[in-house]
RNA sequence: GGCCCCUUCGUCUAUCGGCUAGGACAUCAGGUUCUCAUCCUGAGAAGAGGAGUUCGACUCUCCUAGGGGCUGCCA
């Protein structure tokens, strides 16, 4: 058997829908999983949409989610010559005509109609879908020529294959109507008609085909709001799949080790933000923590905080790591270790700081750290521990808490307390004490 | 309207005739704990409906209902 071809072939509008993307996952999965070729095809011949900058948006959503492929990107307005030379093949067999016609939007002019056999079934064998067939006679003639001369999609889209040498075509639902005329166009031009695969729909709570009024549709928006290209990939392709036991979140290699496109389902998928939400942290407390760190100081840097000489950021990524839903919220999570410019969350300034003796309590707390030695997370553990008596720390831990941080949630208080240093500790308490109530 | 496809917990799914229907997310209740998060334990939650085939149907067949796709000089 010769070589496993497959082709992702968008038509770039300048953002990626998830399910394009979900198509081109697929693909490349089942390239890797065979050993064969996965292909990238530039579908642009709507010039308006396709500039160049949208284009370069595509490239840069594949390599995010490290969809690489195995030869140069196959540009669809480059080979409308080639598109145009099949038309006169077909011409020249009866296998198509040129009829007046006018369109949706008024246009009047001759168009080249592909001409579809009038009896029998027309049938294939679908990877996912299963054996499908249709009476010719349900099928229409189309067109495949304009009358401006360009080619139309199903034309170029199967010349393209021919030409890229495409054994498997595996791609959204809304195309499986169009199998039918393709198979037929293959077989007109000669060609020997690839496998076909049909991926269902991602759908939103309503069974509707997601789209952006459902929230994020575009895999660039998932980037900006800081999720990982591991777990969107790995939510994408258990949306529709999964590896026959239990495992969920899979390794680069495990994916391709066990993905099966005939175990691909048919039915369509609702999009659940909350479990993609949950993958991320999951990716994101998995991750190693030099990559975590790396991205810590990155977020940091673009926020323009910087971390000053011998801050323990081991000890930072240690507590922070596991509170991580997204890279985005580090900045904002952490913020208060590097600026004295950090926000106080009112309510909770107002449920733990401005209540009676609260004042008194942070003076004395200050005055305490400020001889506490050594000032480190365990001694002062231990310190307010003390001073509990085994009653429970609340009562000084959290006006400790958002005295020093603005907040009323984080990482470990003595934890906190030990980043900042004993300098900072006992300003920031005693400059809380302001907004303290007597 | 016509043609095609689909139907297991709220959601993603396991099951390929033997099921006390399993897992994950979400939800709720506990535990750990200085908060939050993590982690641990537990709970509730499903086979669209109806016929048939069979010793036995979630699994096979048919019908009904519901949902979706397509029906362009868009891709």
């Amino acid at each position: 058997m010769s070589e496993i071809r497959v082709r992702f072939a968008p038509s770039p509008t300048g953002k990626v829908h998830i399910g394009n993307i979900r198509a081109a996952i697929y693909n490349w999965l089942y390239a890797r999983h065979t050993g064969g070729k996965f292909l990238l095809r530039v579908e642009d011949t709507d010039l308006e949409r396709s500039t160049p900058e949208a284009i370069q948006t595509l490239f840069d959503c594949m390599e995010w989610l490290g969809l690489d492929y195995d030869e140069p990107v196959f540009y669809q307005t480059k080979n409308v010559a080639r598109h145009l030379a099949y038309v006169e093949k077909l011409l020249a067999d009866g296998r198509a005509y040129k009829m007046e016609k006018t369109s949706r939007d008024g246009k009047t002019g001759e168009v080249v109609m592909f001409r579809m056999p009038k009896e029998g079934v027309i049938a294939f064998d679908d990877v996912v879908k299963g054996h499908m067939e249709k009476k010719a006679e349900d099928v229409p003639d189309f067109a495949i020529v304009r009358s401006d001369g360009s080619p139309i999609f199903h034309l170029a889209n199967v010349v393209d294959d021919i030409d890229q040498r495409v054994t498997h075509v595996i791609r959204g639902d809304d195309h499986v109507e169009n199998t039918f005329k393709h198979i037929e166009l293959f077989k007109a031009l000669g060609a020997q008609p690839p496998v076909y695969g049909h991926l269902s729909m991602i759908v939103n709570a309503q069974g509707k085909p997601y789209s952006k009024r459902d929230g994020a549709a575009f895999v660039g928006e998932f980037r900006e709001q800081g999720y990982l290209p591991e777990a969107l990939f790995n939510y994408l392709l258990l949306l529709g799949w999964n590896p026959g036991d239990e495992r969920e979140v899979l390794t680069r290699e495990e994916m391709v080790q066990l993905f099966d496109i005939e175990k691909v389902h048919v039915t369509a998928a609702k999009f659940d933000i909350k479990k993609l939400q949950w993958m991320n942290g999951e990716y994101i407390r998995r991750a190693p923590k030099e990559t975590y760190r790396a991205e810590l100081l990155a977020r940091l840097g673009a926020a323009g905080l910087t971390v000053p000489e011998g801050f323990d950021l081991d000890l930072l990524v240690d507590q922070l790591q596991v509170r991580t839903k997204f890279w985005n919220d580090i900045p904002g999570n952490c913020s208060y270790f590097f600026t004295e410019d950090y926000p106080f969350d009112e309510k909770v300034v107002e449920k733990r700081l401005k209540k009676p003796g609260v004042k008194e309590l942070l003076l004395d707390l200050a005055d305490r750290f400020e001889k506490l030695e050594p000032f480190t997370a365990v001694a002062g553990e231990e310190m307010v521990k003390g001073l509990s008596q085994g009653q429970g720390m609340g009562p000084w831990v959290h006006p400790i808490r958002v005295a020093v941080s603005g907040r009323g949630e984080g990482i470990g208080l003595f934890e906190m307390l030990q980043l900042l240093g004993r300098d900072r500790t006992v300003a920031r308490l005693r400059r809380a004490v302001d907004s303290a109530g007597e």
